[in-house]
DNA sequence: ATAAGCCTTAAAGTTCACTCTAAGTCAAGG
DNA sequence: CCTTGACTTAGAGTGAACTTTAAGGCTTAT
């Protein structure tokens, strides 16, 4: 069982964000102390595990939400949740495919921006001849 | 010359976002008609791909304008510009590789809800067994 | 000539994902 | 026992990047 602060610094989440996470749906039914404070286990870290997995894939937090509680909802559900999974992954694939298509754009124009920078540089060297 | 509308066509960005950009600093100096209605070159049309370029990969707004800013300045502002784009680069693949591994899990979940779909689909069927 | 499209400024509203505040409760160390 | 600090909640605030609204006037294409 962790504390919210080892949670924490298991996952670079602050407390308030995982609080904010089980009031939005993402992680349920945390474990309570007699006290009220949350105690999360090792299926909640998976859980949470699942979760920043996809929302660092650009997945929306409602969406995650409601992927969340089609689980809850049992067995039933696991062609959509399956659909989701299949879709999310295709769109992921999508992206990087396009942000590689921008990369390219980058080297190029860091290229033509360092052969500028290099004929600037001769040029400013011209005008102040070696040791002198 | 193009029209903001023309712009808009070519970019997928709207006419507001397009006069959002020029107020923010990102596409500046675009050319007016007499009557004052924005008149793009092919010029505006090659910053704009950059700019957009950038947005895309992530760099925020703010950054833009800044490497907007220094290229006005002058030739003397190179070296800057060149180490802002050369970081900018390193994040991009980074991130995209960060984004490879995130992607390996999603695919992992994927494999595996899938299984548990068939298992699912089986056990279902044996209820219902064939053509009754 | 007239409709459609463009211009301006200024400000309010939206969405996302937090992030922080206030007011109060609980638990371990000295 | 009491202080300190971590915990609780609800709700307000933040920042990024738009998006929309409003009001009113000018331009361009048919």
């Amino acid at each position: 069982m962790y504390t919210i602060q080892d949670v924490c610094g298991r996952t670079g989440l602050s407390a308030h964000t995982l609080r904010y996470y089980e009031k939005e749906g993402l992680l349920t039914h945390v474990e309570r102390t007699r006290g009220g404070f949350r105690q999360y286990s090792d299926d909640d870290l998976e859980r949470l595990g699942l979760i920043c997995c996809l929302k660092n894939t650009g997945m929306p937090l409602q969406e995650i939400a409601r992927f969340v509680a089609l689980t809850e909802e049992g067995e039933q559900t696991l062609p959509e949740r399956v659909e989701m999974l299949r879709r999310h992954r295709e769109n992921v694939i999508a992206r990087m495919a396009e942000m590689q298509r921008y990369l390219d754009k980058v080297t190029w124009k860091l290229d033509f921006f360092s052969g500028k920078l290099r004929a600037y540089e001769e040029k400013q060297a011209v005008g102040e001849p070696c040791a002198e």
